[in-house]
DNA sequence: CGATCATCCCAAAGCGCTTTGGATGCAACG
DNA sequence: CGTTGCATCCAAAGCGCTTTGGGATGATCG
C-alpha cells in the first residue's frame, strides 16, 4: 500500500493525501478525517526511504562504537546509555543506527555516515582526553553531542556530562572527614576524559587537606571486577596500606570488596569503599534506600536521555550554538564506609 | 556531490557512472577506472536513501529492544551480542537499526518496521518460552533469526542457540561426579526459554542418578549479583544446605561467592560453584587459561556474529527455508569446584 | 561488401514521497 | 455584476539513485 493507490481509492490526489496525513492546513477537516480513516483501515505507513529522500532528513541518529582489537572490551555502560537515548529517539520518531567499527577506522566511519547521508547527527561516546572526533565532526559539519567532555581541546561543542571532578572531590572529602588519610584510587583507563577528571577531583581534595597524592595508591585501568580485586590485593600488602578505596565503577568496587575480604578484613569496618555508581540496570548497588556501597550516584540512562534530547533539539531547531548540561552526582551513604581505624 | 554532477564532470551519463561504480560488465575497464578515480577524488558516496528507494533494499537489520516498565533491566548480554552482530553487518555494508520500545508495544514496533520498510530483516533477542514474536514475524513476512529458541511453539524458524540443556546437564554431572548430591540451581527468569532449558538439563542429570530435584534448591529470577548473593545466603541456612551451586551467569556466581564467604565458608573447598559464562567483554572469568569459576563457556559475541551471518545469508539468497545453528558450550575447570565435603 | 554481433554507452522511466505553483469554486465586497 | 480573497484541491517537478530498452560504433564473418 502506497500513497498513490491510497489516493486513487479515495478519489484524491497524492498531494492532498500527503497533506492530510502530515497535518497541513490546506485541506478541509472533512477530507482529512476521511483520509486518516482510510489510511488506518489500509494500515498505510509512508515508506521511510521515499520520505527521507524527499525531505532530505534521515530521521536517524548515528552511534559509532569502535571495537578495539587489543582489549576488546565492550563498555558495560553502553547498554544502559543506549536504552536511555533510544527511548527519546523512539518517541520523536527517529531511528537509532549503530555502527560497529574497528577503532582504527572510526574517522572513516564518521565521514561515510556523513556523505552517505544516513543520519542527521551523531552521539559521541566515551571521549578521550584528546579526542580528534570533535574536530573531525566540526569539520564534517555533522551535528553531534558528546557524552562527556574533552579536556585537551579548544573547540566548543555540545555535551552532557557528570560533574566528575566534583563527585570525586566530595567522595574523597567524605572519606577524609571520616579520618581516612591513606585513600587509594582505583580509576578507569587514564586516556579517558572522565577518568582524568575523577582523578583531578580526588587529588584536589587531598591537596586541600595538605595530603600529597601517592602514586602507589593510584591504579588506572579497565574497570572490571578483576581490576578491583587485584588492585586491592596488591595495595593491602603495602607497607602503609590504604584504609579506604575510591573506585570508578561498581564492578571494581565488588572486586575490591572481594580482595578486602580475602585479606581477612571487613569492609566498612577495617576498610572503607566509596564507588561511583552509574545505576546500570543489571548492576544495582543494593536498593535506593539501602545501598550496599557508599557511592556517587548518577544515572547513565538519564544521561542518555538528555544527550538524545539535546541532539534532537539542535537538529530540529537548526541552531548550532553549543549547549551543555552538567549533571551532579548524588552522594549516597551505604554500608561500605566507616571511620578510619585507629592504628 | 551526487551522481549527476559527477557524471557531468566526467562527460558521461549517470547510467554509465552508476554501472561503473557498481561493477556491472557493460562498461569498459578503461572508463571504469576513470570513474573510480574521479569518485575517489571527489569523495563521492552514493546517497543511501536514494539507493534504498531505487533498489527497494533497506540495507539495514533491525533489533527491537523491549524495555519493561516493571523491572527495567537492560540485558547485560546485550552489548556483547550487538558487538558481534554489528561486526558482520558492517563488513557486509548493512546498517544496524535499534528500536527501544516499551514492551507492551513490541508487536506494533515490528509491524511498523515492516510496513515502513526500513529494514530487510530483524534479529530477535531473548525469546520467552511461549513467544508470540515468531508467529507475528512469520505473518508479517519479515525475514528473521532468533537468538535462542522457543519451546512452546510449533512454527519452524531460523535460530542460533547454545545447547543449554546439554551444558547444564554436563555441569550437573560434573558436580555429581565430585560427590555432590545437594546441588542448587540459581537460574534466570523462568519465562525465558534459555532458563527453561537449563533447568531441564539440570533436572535430567539429577534424575538420571536417581535424585529428585528439590524445589527449595531452585531459584529463578533476574541474574544479578544480588540474586546470587541472596539465594546463596538463604539456601545455606537450610536444614540440609546445598554443597554446590549452579548459576546461570557470572554475576550471579559472584554474588553466590560473596554469600558463601559471608557464611564463613570457602568456595572450592566447602562449597562448589559452576556457572555459565557468556564471555562478556567487561566481565571476565579470570583468564582463558586460569578461570576463576568452573564454567560452561560460550561466547555470546560469537553467537551474535553467527546470528547476523545467518540472517544476511537468508536475505541475500532469498532462501527462506529455516536454518539452525547449535553451539556447544565448553566446560572449563576453575578453582570454584572440588569434591563434596564429607558430612 | 553487407549482415551480424559484441561492446560500450545513453535517454528515460521509475522507486514513493514532498512541495511548488497554480487551478477552481464560492462567498464576500464595493 | 465584476472583483477580490479564501478555502480546497491538483499537476508536475524533484529528491538521487537504479535499471530497462535501445542506439551507436566497430569488429567479425560469410
Amino acid at each position: 500500500m502506497n500513497l498513490k493507490t491510497l489516493a486513487q481509492e479515495l478519489g484524491l490526489s497524492p498531494t492532498t493525501v500527503s497533506r492530510a496525513l502530515n497535518g497541513y492546513p490546506e485541506v478541509s477537516e472533512a477530507t482529512r478525517a476521511r483520509v486518516l480513516a482510510a489510511a488506518r483501515a489500509a494500515n498505510y505507513r509512508p515508506n521511510t526511504q521515499a520520505k527521507r529522500l524527499a525531505t532530505g532528513r534521515a530521521m536517524a541518529i548515528g552511534h559509532i562504537i569502535p571495537i578495539s582489537t587489543r582489549h576488546e572490551i565492550v563498555n558495560p555502560v553502553f547498554a544502559d546509555f543506549i536504552a536511555g537515548a533510544g527511548e527519546v529517539y523512539a518517541r520523536a520518531g527517529y531511528d537509532m543506527v549503530m555502527t560497529i567499527v574497528p577503532d582504527d577506522q572510526e574517522a572513516r566511519a564518521y565521514a561515510e555516515l556523513r556523505s552517505k547521508g544516513n543520519v542527521d547527527g551523531v552521539l559521541v561516546h566515551a571521549p578521550k582526553v584528546e579526542d580528534h572526533r570533535v574536530t573531525l565532526l566540526d569539520h564534517l559539519g555533522l551535528p553531534f553531542v558528546l557524552h562527556g567532555r574533552v579536556s585537551g581541546i579548544e573547540n566548543s561543542y555540545s555535551w552532557v556530562d557528570v560533574n566528575n571532578v566534583r563527585a570525586f572531590e566530595r567522595a574523597t572529602n567524605f572519606l577524609l572527614d571520616l579520618g581516612h588519610r591513606r585513600i587509594a584510587l582505583i580509576n578507569g583507563i587514564s586516556d579517558m576524559d572522565f577518568a582524568r577528571r575523577r582523578r583531578r577531583g580526588y587529588e584536589q581534595a587531598l591537596r586541600a587537606r595538605g595530603i600529597a597524592p601517592d602514586p602507589a595508591l593510584i591504579v588506572e585501568s579497565a574497570m572490571t571486577e578483576a581490576q578491583g580485586h587485584d588492585a586491592a590485593r596488591a595495595m593491602l600488602t603495602l607497607a602503609e596500606p590504604p584504609t579506604a578505596f575510591l573506585t570508578a565503577s561498581l564492578l571494581s568496587a565488588m572486586g575490591a570488596r572481594r580482595g578486602i575480604e580475602e585479606a581477612g578484613l571487613k569492609m566498612g569496618r577495617d576498610i572503607s569503599i566509596v564507588t561511583h555508581d552509574d545505576e546500570l540496570g543489571y548492576l544495582k548497588n543494593g536498593t535506593t534506600e539501602e545501598p550496599i556501597f557508599t557511592a556517587t550516584r548518577s544515572s547513565v540512562r538519564e544521561a542518555g536521555r538528555r544527550c538524545a534530547a539535546l541532539l534532537l533539539e539542535q537538529i530540529e531547531s537548526g541552531d548550532r550554538t553549543p549547549r551543555h548540561e552538567l549533571m551532579e552526582a548524588v552522594l549516597v551513604v551505604g554500608q561500605s564506609t566507616g571511620p578510619a581505624p585507629q592504628s
